[in-house]
DNA sequence: CTGTTAGCGCTTTCAT
DNA sequence: ATGAAAGCGCTAACAG
């Protein structure tokens, strides 16, 4: 047992030079030898145990606690060109909402055995168009990214990586791949609808400065100058304050002071975030206006944040730990399909508008 | 130029079966081609442009753009066991402190070239023994992990690593290398001092149920039990409460009213969290509690996450973003350095203690 | 300044 | 059930 199989055994360098490796970490084939068995098979042992003998599969284990082994998977990856790695693009991580995204997917994830790379692209399609070279770059299995809309270099990139990709949190006519999201649009729409149902006439809009929140607003004003044409005489009015992103409850408060300058008389105020939502609420407060009775006020994104302070904030509810779950059940699925083809498929996760009886009925 | 001199130029799957390559992706050897130049003279354009001539460097640029060249970090970090990877391990990224400290982490490493990987280990140590090793078989060229309280087996893994390893968000007399962090002890111990001082007597406490957060909680009743001790006369009081992790504004509220409960003449409560102390302080006003001329309430984290709300809360001020910049940038001085030795450096960060003239000078 | 060669540590494939 | 050989795509080291 002197001499190891292995070429490398007495690890030289590159160059069999006579300084040590670079890394000194255990290999395969230290675990091999100390096994007494191939690298091969120890490889085997630690990905498909079954097929491999119980005994030598013990032999393996306990060869590897003893040599303290830790696996590499940058040369795993390499030679299979497999990476278990997601990567998962944001705008940030530090907006509730897209945490949630991504503690949900990355625990899901975690179950079989994916890491996530984490790709933070500001709001700007440029920034995106680099971080998505550079997370490619680690040739992910997968990528999701959050909205639809990119530059056309990035779409290409994407579709080149032949790699399944997931857009989230936004609705597209024409996905890059797979599409787990909702239409901002359609969303607005429907918030106006509701407000105007519950009779509402004069709003304001407390919105971040991002794309998805002027979708939402579009929706929103959209809707309203419909209803304006088709009833002249009722007083519908809107105005709209943009906030500085990242949105801050700070930029809710300055927003709603704004707001309540232009149009005193408003009565119901629409958030770009539950965030901007508490900005505003805190802005109504210190002016002593009461909730829900003399200002409405409606969020945007999951209760949980909120609701247990606010039991007057009506919300549309988009639950960002539900989508991640979604989104990563998905993948994991396209990864255990028997085609690794990529699907085409576009889901439509629907939303829901949370709405606290005392605030939506106060002024019926 | 009919044949390239690259002897795999003519994309034979492994073993030279005929089936096209697993990936189908462009090689740095098809851009060599394309440019007419080796390979290792693209590798150097694109990683040390300055040891290149200008012809041969626009010539390589061209080549990458005409063939959709994206780089296999895969490969670049086998070959050169230098990954261009941190490690990020935090128990969640769904509580701001924590996102903070990530997007912080992200944005400054993303300056010279670093992306992150994201570990989330939970609370529990043996879900971080786990997500250490996993990470680590990527071989990050560093790891950043929350915490000082690992099983051994996690530290001697970590050491065994022998990459800069930074524990953030905590102290301890041992650090495994760097240490970037505060005591959790102490600071319990000024939030007791500071409100004593303040002239407060009955106190509740409404923490998290994890390990630094009963690290704060002990201090804060070390320091009581001393004053009571001292002043047996004086009515000191403290009631703990702990809420559920991961902490909540429900679970605040939820605290509050138990506290409240229990201890009705309760004068100030100290919360574990911002989010505690926003559910604590929208149970107390749900109760008609003047906040803080009835009920004084302590944070623990950013102020700029509740401040603009709540101009009557004081708390610790702890800026996961700044830890997160000085971390990274830490890190970066260490890649950086002439001498990549690990640098076992204790750096305490401090903390402060933000009080609002109207919450903390209330009884005085 | 550019090219050649020999690996990085693992998995794929084929052979036993 | 186990092993041997070849190669994943890149970079370190040396040679010119």
């Amino acid at each position: 047992m002197g001499r190891s199989s292995d070429s490398r055994s007495e690890r030289p360098g590159q160059h069999g030079r006579d300084n040590p490796r670079a890394t000194g970490a255990v290999r395969l084939s230290d675990v091999a030898a100390a096994a007494g068995v191939a690298a091969m098979t120890v490889s085997r042992a630690l990905n498909q145990p079954e097929l491999v003998s119980e005994r030598t599969r013990e032999r393996v284990q306990r060869a590897v606690i003893e040599t303290g082994y830790v696996p590499n998977r940058v040369a795993g990856a390499l030679a299979s060109s497999r990476s278990k790695m997601v990567a998962v693009l944001v705008p940030t991580v530090a907006h509730s909402i897209f945490a949630d995204v991504v503690q949900s997917i990355t625990d899901t994830l975690a179950l079989d055995g994916y890491q996530v790379l984490l790709g933070l692209t500001g709001y700007q399609t440029q920034e995106e168009a680099a971080v998505v070279d550079t997370v490619l770059s680690r040739r992910p299995d997968a990528i999701v990214l959050a909205g639809t809309r990119h530059s056309e270099a990035t779409r290409s990139r994407l579709k080149a990586a032949r790699i399944p990709v997931v857009e989230i949190w936004d609705m597209s006519d024409d996905p890059i791949d797979m599409l787990i999201g909702f239409s901002h649009h359609a969303v607005g729409a429907a918030v106006a609808d509701y407000l105007l149902e519950c009779g509402y006439r004069r709003f304001g809009q407390a919105m971040a400065d991002d794309p998805r929140s002027h979708q939402r607003a579009e929706g929103f004003n959209k809707c309203i100058r419909k209803a304006q044409e088709e009833r002249p005489e009722s007083g519908i009015q809107v105005t709209t304050c943009w906030a500085d992103i990242p949105a801050s409850l700070a930029g809710g408060r300055a927003a709603a002071a704004s707001l309540l300058e232009e149009m005193p008389e408003c009565e119901a105020i629409v958030c770009g975030s539950d965030t901007l939502a508490m900005g505003v609420m805190a802005e109504a407060q210190s002016r002593g206006m009461a909730i829900p009775e003399t200002l409405a006020v409606m969020g945007f994104g999951d209760m949980s944040f909120a609701a247990a302070t606010w039991p007057a904030l009506s919300t549309v509810k988009i639950d960002g730990a539900e989508i991640g779950r979604l989104t990563a059940e998905h993948l994991l699925g396209c990864f255990n399909a028997p085609s690794p083809e990529p699907v085409h498929n576009v889901l439509d996760v629907g939303f829901e508008i949370m709405a606290r009886q005392t605030t939506l009925t106060a002024r019926n």
